[in-house]
DNA sequence: AGCACGCCGACT
DNA sequence: GTCGGCGTGCTC
């Protein structure tokens, strides 16, 4: 007899562990660790993963599995080991650092029915049930919870009138399309021809039609478009038994529509040159480096990128490329598309559930060796792997924020350890722990100081908004702004205004007594949304309308304040009202392509100015931009956020970069309230090593990170008190249990105090080397587990946070 | 997470 | 006396 341990979908405390189970005699040979499987787990059925198989169990009374689900394990052992390291460093469950590591299309839906125990029953059963029962004998539970009480259902079940059924249910569907197939020879089908009814002339056709072409198998939807029969046509030579029907599993491919160019290697200049060779050496003698590709925007990354994976595909190995969600655009897939063509999954949050899966599949099948995807792209399933690429390595999207919270640059790390190959990092504004590395030799420095069509970057001034304030210019543009907006529009040369959004929306103020309109559930500014005049807040959710005189004092003088694109692009027309305008923002971009959209919009020229948010900031790059405007460039600099200036010096030095990237030179002009500030000081300068060395000695007087590692620990319940006596005891614990060369902050209230009527508390550890502390933190939640479970009590802890929200 | 079990208050 | 509240503990 075998035994499986099975880690159960059951994401608690108490469940964290493994479970056994019986194999059925038919699986003993083939079910292997890594396979999910759907388990009895008390009185209802779960999914599982197998993580172990053996010989004996420590535990007598063993259920059966019921179910298996995969004929090939969905996590290689590789990434089983994977998975027990993300749960030890970001203590989370097991089960959901297996479910992080799988596409969502793989995690079980649960349902439960209520279904009759006999036709009989019916007359039994209590009046409220009875009409759910009158058409079907079996009944979503859900249907019936929302109007009986629970303990109405639960006495039918104990009289025996009714059961209830636990399903679990796959959302994970394999497309299949419905095809044709000729039931005989096409000597056969000729003598059919002649046979046939003279008057059936679209059954001819079709006849006709495969015989002259050739074809024995055709897809449904094919054969009509071309036939022009109808779908009862087919019916009739099914039931003759000339044709039979037959279903084929395909992949849904989100880029089937589209053509690929395909494009060779370019020749490296020098610098890039230099900076390939020791890449191509770690790959050829298998090497685990971690390499820092410092490059300018322009220098030629990502050809780099591109060489660098061919060595590797030539080496009969895998590579996987991280890209930020924000930059995965179809001019960066187009370059991956074009270079490796079918040997290429795309991988990203564009794509539906089903998409997602296929492509996931494609690589589970060895079907490509190259994934070009955002962060959960760094669970490839590959078993080769020969190189890992994170491209503009400083983005925050690599760490996931909720839980597991891994990043997605240590994973890539542990991954590629373990396949002793290379991981290449790169970023014109490498963040400070990755610089520092560099700077140690821990990673190699590979740097590229040139733009490849030896441009130098744009010039950049800095306007000083309280100037033009002084000046008397009330808008939003400074002179200097529209003076070369209205230049670029005479020239028919395009501009690209980027207005940094975050921290900063806009909020609806009452301009007579100052009162400023608050989400009723979170402690944080309600935003205004010009669509259906709303107020929405970004935290919970919580929607109502716009009020038409001030809650407080009555005033009619209540208007929202604040730049949103919307407002941006209503104050540009009335400026340049001959300008075409294509706004981008969550609003215009919700549906399905319509970002790619506006962008082959914008790229066909048929706009002068892009105006958006953070997502035009990366990766586009169109010949005849030659002016990008920063409105407001230091709406983040001001968030309690320790990363702030170097997120704002990454941005605009990011933004700069869209400008005159060929023959034509560009421009940047950024505007400020604070001009003196060093990350756009410096920024404007592009001088990230000046910007490095300032930022770190800050950084190491505040105790941060490269010089720190970070833990937070936050605390949210609906009473105050009880966030506030839980924190404390956590940092009374916290201080009890660290070495005195730890710093500890709080208990204090979270950046953003109150979301959906939870108040929120946080601490802070700052720590140089602790080795105890996960186990100290493991201890916290396991003291808190009960209240956790009962109490609507939670602890969430980060390590190594990405902000201080 | 679910669910059963079990121990106390307020009602037919 | 019972019904029904939710604290406690278990799930191979």
């Amino acid at each position: 007899m075998k035994y499986a341990s099975v880690i159960v979908d059951v994401p608690a405390m108490q469940t964290d562990r493994s479970f056994d189970y019986k194999i059925p005699e038919e699986w003993q040979d083939f079910l292997t660790p890594g396979m999910r499987v759907i388990v009895p787990f008390g009185p209802r059925k779960v999914q599982g993963f197998v993580v172990e198989t053996k010989n004996s169990s420590e535990f007598d009374r063993l259920k059966a599995i019921s179910e298996c689900l995969d004929l090939t394990p969905c996590l290689t052992p590789e990434l089983l080991k994977v998975g027990h390291w993300l749960t030890e460093k970001t203590l989370c469950f097991k089960i959901s650092a297996f479910q992080a590591m799988l596409p969502a299309a793989m995690k079980a839906k649960y349902e439960k029915i209520v279904t009759l125990t006999s036709d009989q029953s019916i007359e039994h059963l209590s009046d409220q049930l009875q009409p759910f029962f009158n058409k079907k004998n079996q009944v979503d539970m859900k249907e019936i919870e929302q109007d009986v009480p629970l303990r109405i259902i639960q006495k039918d079940i104990k009289n025996g009138y009714l059961e209830l059924i636990y399903k679990v249910k796959q959302k994970g569907k394999k497309k299949k399309i419905r095809m044709v197939k000729l039931n005989c020879s096409f000597d056969q089908l000729a003598e059919k021809i002649k046979a046939v009814n003279s008057n059936a002339k679209k059954q001819l056709t079709v006849m006709t039609y495969l015989k002259e072409n050739g074809i024995r198998i055709i897809p449904v939807a094919d054969l009509l478009a071309v036939t022009n029969v109808s779908d009862a046509t087919l019916k009739t030579l099914i039931s003759k038994g000339i044709l039979v029907e037959e279903y084929k599993e395909v992949y849904r491919d989100p880029y089937q529509d589209r053509l690929f160019e395909k494009t060779k290697a370019l020749p490296l200049n020098n610098e890039q040159q230099q900076a390939i060779a020791p890449i191509l050496s770690a790959v050829e003698n298998d090497e685990h480096h971690v390499f820092l590709m410092y490059g300018v925007t322009g220098s030629g990354k990502t050809e780099v990128y591109l060489q660098s994976i061919e060595a590797v595909l030539n080496n009969g190995k895998e590579a996987i490329v991280l890209v930020p969600e924000i930059s995965l655009t179809p001019q960066m897939v187009n370059r991956f598309k074009g270079r490796f063509g079918s040997k290429v999954a795309v991988l990203h949050s564009g794509l539906s559930t089903g998409e997602k899966y296929d492509e996931w599949r494609k690589i589970q099948r060895k079907e490509v060796q190259l994934v070009v995807g955002a962060r959960s792209a760094i669970f490839a399933p590959f078993e080769n792997l020969g190189m890992i690429i994170i491209d503009e390595e400083h983005e925050s999207s690599y760490k996931q924020e909720e839980n597991p919270r891994y990043h997605a640059r240590d994973v890539a790390i542990y991954r590629a350890e373990f396949h002793q190959c290379p991981v290449v990092l790169g970023s014109a504004t490498p963040t400070l722990e990755t610089f520092a590395r560099a700077q140690k030799d821990v990673y190699k420095l590979l740097t590229l100081k040139e733009r490849v069509n030896k441009r130098s970057m744009p010039s950049v001034d800095i306007i000083d908004m309280r100037e033009e304030l002084r000046s008397g210019n009330r808008s939003m543009f400074s002179t200097a702004l529209i003076e070369k907006l209205t230049d670029r529009l005479e020239k028919n040369e395009q501009s690209v205004l980027f207005l940094n959004k975050r921290g900063y929306s806009s909020f609806v103020m009452c301009r007579d007594c100052g009162f400023v309109i608050q989400c009723p559930h979170c402690d944080i500014s309600l935003t205004y949304h010009r669509f259906g005049q709303q107020l929405k807040c970004h935290y919970c959710g919580h929607e109502e309308h716009m009020p038409n005189v001030c809650p407080e004092c009555q005033s009619e003088h209540i208007r929202f304040f604040g730049t949103g694109t919307q407002r941006v692009e209503e104050e540009l027309v009335k400026v340049m009202p001959e300008a075409r305008i294509i706004r981008m923002d969550v609003d215009t971009t919700g549906r399905k392509g319509a970002h790619e959209k506006l962008l082959s919009k914008f790229g066909n020229k048929e706009a002068d100015i892009l105006l958006g948010t953070q997502m035009i900031a990366k990766g586009l790059d169109f010949p005849d931009v030659t002016l990008v405007g920063v409105l407001t460039a230091d709406t983040m600099l001001h968030l309690p956020d320790f990363r702030a200036t170097e997120k704002t010096f990454q941005l605009l030095t990011q933004v700069s970069g869209r400008a005159g990237r060929h023959e034509l030179p560009g421009e940047v002009i950024i505007q400020t309230y604070t001009p003196e500030n060093y990350s756009i000081q410096l920024a404007s300068k592009y001088d990230y090593d000046a910007f490095y060395e300032h930022e770190m000695s800050l950084r190491k007087s505040h105790a941060y990170p490269p010089y720190y590692f970070l833990a937070l620990v936050t605390v949210s319940h609906p009473e105050i008190t009880k966030v506030v006596s839980v924190t404390d005891k956590i940092v009374q614990f916290l201080r009890r249990n660290v070495s005195n060369e730890s710093k500890i902050l709080g208990p204090v209230a979270s950046p953003i105090p109150r979301i959906n009527d939870r108040y929120r508390y946080q601490c802070m550890v700052k720590y140089k080397r602790e080795k105890n502390l996960h186990e100290t933190l493991r201890k916290i939640i396991e003291h808190f587990q009960q209240e956790m479970s009962s109490n609507d009590l939670m602890i969430t802890i980060d390590l190594s946070p990405n902000t201080m929200m």
